[in-house]
DNA sequence: AATAATAATGTTATAATATAACACTTATTG
DNA sequence: CAATAAGTGTTATATTATAACATTATTATT
């Protein structure tokens, strides 16, 4: 691997747990300072997805949170319960819909924009957030010159994160 | 509207049905030459896709199927069918998927490469391609950066055209 | 604290999108 | 013309998402 190639922290070994409790730390200190709920319920929601080092699908957070209810609990979590969280949850920016997976993904950057930028390897399952200006520029710009206001954009670009590639396995 | 401010083909009147044409007849000859059977049920999809001005869906195009049979003709058009066209037609690269709306839309370039840049207006539902070196390069120095090899890139800018501008409807 | 208003969740049903599996037909090749 | 491959028909079902209405919990108001 050259050595100009940055590995993203997602694909270097670290202490996920970290990455999941500052975010969740984020998330509550956002909500109480807006004053927004961050319900047992979505904050449950937002700690799978975070604690997922891929993009998780709704029936797979449906399937988690059924399986790890408290014992004696009876409580069967259906689709809407969901699909509300996570709408909650978009909407404050602490996740993002990878619309080409039907998936959700936590949101690593502090930003409230709407603006959502990912590498995501079709082998190991990764989703790399970017955060690159000239993206936004060049989008920007090239939407301007057709008259076009931006509301929101999906950037989803498919291949291979570097560990997956063959001889691009060494850092 | 500033003098600035191209309009896309999509957002001015005219004749659709060159357009149509052109790329039916684009498809025949590519069909043609690299040995490959533009069959009539992936002649009348393309055709369908084309002729909205809207991406489709799948379902649609199935009820317009079904809708647009002739007369005495008993076949119903079930998903699998409509859906194996499409994917040959993805394949061929004559259409693009757009994932934020699951629906179907014609390329207008007559490029091979699967890329896909397109604005979409959340008013009048219309998708504009791109077809941007500026944002092909962003993104190809951003993936570079991390060592990611790109595969495919779905690139889906969600705004308001010209046309459903409050201020900008003069040409 | 009791009440009203609001927000969130539970619940049931169903809509919308997409694919698996296998049978059958049509086109192409040798 | 048989053999093979490619495409389509058909049935069933998987996957993703939302509508509609009842209930519970929280917050604000008397």
């Amino acid at each position: 691997m050259p050595y100009s190639v940055k590995k993203h922290i997602a694909c270097q070994p670290h202490n996920h747990n970290d990455c999941v409790d500052t975010a969740m730390a984020l998330a509550r200190t956002t909500c109480l300072e807006a004053g927004l709920r961050l319900t047992p319920t979505r904050e449950q929601v937002l700690f799978l997805i975070w604690q997922s080092h891929k993009p998780l699908g709704a029936y797979d957070i449906i399937a988690q949170l059924t399986a790890h209810k408290h014992e004696g609990e009876r409580k069967v979590i259906a689709p809407p319960t969901v699909y509300r969280a996570l709408e909650f949850l978009l909407t404050q920016g602490f996740i993002h819909r990878i619309a080409s997976l039907n998936a959700f993904v936590g949101c690593s950057l502090h930003k409230a924009e709407h603006i959502s930028q990912f590498l995501l390897c079709s082998q190991c399952g990764i989703a790399i957030e970017m955060d690159s200006q000239n993206i936004n520029r060049a989008i920007q710009q090239k939407a301007d010159s057709f008259g076009f206001a931006i509301q929101s954009e999906t950037i989803e670009v498919i291949g291979l994160c570097s560990r997956c590639q063959p001889g691009l396995s060494e850092a």
